[in-house]
DNA sequence: ACCTGAACACCGTTCAAGT
DNA sequence: ACCTGAACACCGTTCAAGT
């Protein structure tokens, strides 16, 4: 065929395939190759709109975090901002965002913060906390202790790693693991309600630094 | 040559020579055939010692969690157990083990938590928590966001995500970058204070919900 | 039991050729 | 400009063959 009149791909739909195939099927399930036949042109035709693999990759971890809600860190009309409500609305969206793509959270937490979505989510939590009084010094910090806590939440599963089967834990390797297997069947649950516990310390915690 | 009178591999000398091209080179880098060439054989080799790649990686994995210092959670023979200081014991030698191993820690924060050493962690964590009074849901989730906030802190350095290049962050894309570049030549420090930062914030919090 | 080479079905990426 | 097929240098894994 070569070339056709109308460009047979784009960006977006380069990326937008390339999610749900990751979505679908895991990071490991996209290729360019196995991409590219979902797209229904052949491999090298992708390296005509992104250099690499990773480019591809990054677009997509960009789109993810562009679904976070930043709209709580804009200016208050009137009164003092509240950095708590804020930083909680936020942190629950962030995870939103990540756990509705989980396959891509380990290439997205690991890569570098360079993507524009990103820059705009980490210049808004920074510029809020400044705002409200912290020091520019602890308002980065917050951004970053606030990414580590939500990534890691999004990344693992920590029930995930129990399996059903309640054999599996001999008391005499793991004398308190006797109701391990039970977490298995409440997956979502339990790590939900592991975020919720540890964000509520955090914030608590930071209020108490907070002078 | 076939099969020599003594093995040329063990379990053992294929994980170590795994982790150190890991730790070298990254995850990326790890391939049978790499692996196999830097131990002197030929790839399919390794088949008679691991079923599988991943199987590979996850004795790799466990062997750094296996790092993990969880002494401090050994009943105390007197007085009543500090779970604060045990919790932060823990999760400093915790961070500590990943950071050494950092090309390591997205792998093994996705995998499933069956591997020993992070059940014999596990079981330690919840065991000490609920022996220092915290209902056993809580422990649960005290292990489970403890890891969260330690993986995701060892996982992506924030500061890492910022060039040092000042025109890398337009101030009318980032109103509040503006010193962000200064970040990328202190990587370490910034990540190790977010993360005592946070830590101490967590800990803190923590403690206002023991009663 | 433990190693080998050959083979299978894949990869990411480059590049000359087509329109 | 944007697609193609062919090609290169890789993958993980299986398997029959060797000792």
């Amino acid at each position: 065929m070569a070339r056709p009149r109308k460009p047979l791909l784009s960006r977006d739909r380069i990326v937008t395939t390339a999610l749900a195939l990751i979505d679908e099927e895991g990071l490991a399930a996209l290729s360019t190759r196995r991409l590219a036949a979902e797209l229904g042109v052949s491999g090298p035709s992708l390296y005509n709109h992104f250099a690499t693999k990773e480019a591809i990759l990054d677009a997509a971890a960009d789109t993810v975090i562009g679904q976070v809600d930043l709209s709580m860190f804009a200016p208050a009309p009137e009164g003092p901002p509240d950095w708590r409500a804020a930083l909680l609305a936020w942190a629950r969206s962030y995870r939103a965002a990540l756990t509705e793509h989980p396959h891509i959270v380990p290439f997205l937490a690991t890569g570098p913060g360079l993507r524009p979505a990103g820059l705009r989510m980490a210049d808004a939590v920074f510029g809020a906390m400044v705002e409200a009084g912290w020091p520019a010094a602890q308002a980065t910090r917050i951004g970053a202790l606030m990414r580590y806590f939500v990534t890691g939440s999004a990344l693992g599963s920590f029930a995930a790693g129990f399996v059903g089967d309640p054999q599996a834990y001999d008391p005499a390797d793991y004398p308190h693991l006797g109701q391990a297997h039970l977490l298995a069947g409440r997956r979502e649950r339990i790590d939900e309600a592991a975020f919720e516990t540890g964000l509520r310390a955090l914030i608590d915690g930071l209020a108490l630094q907070f002078r």
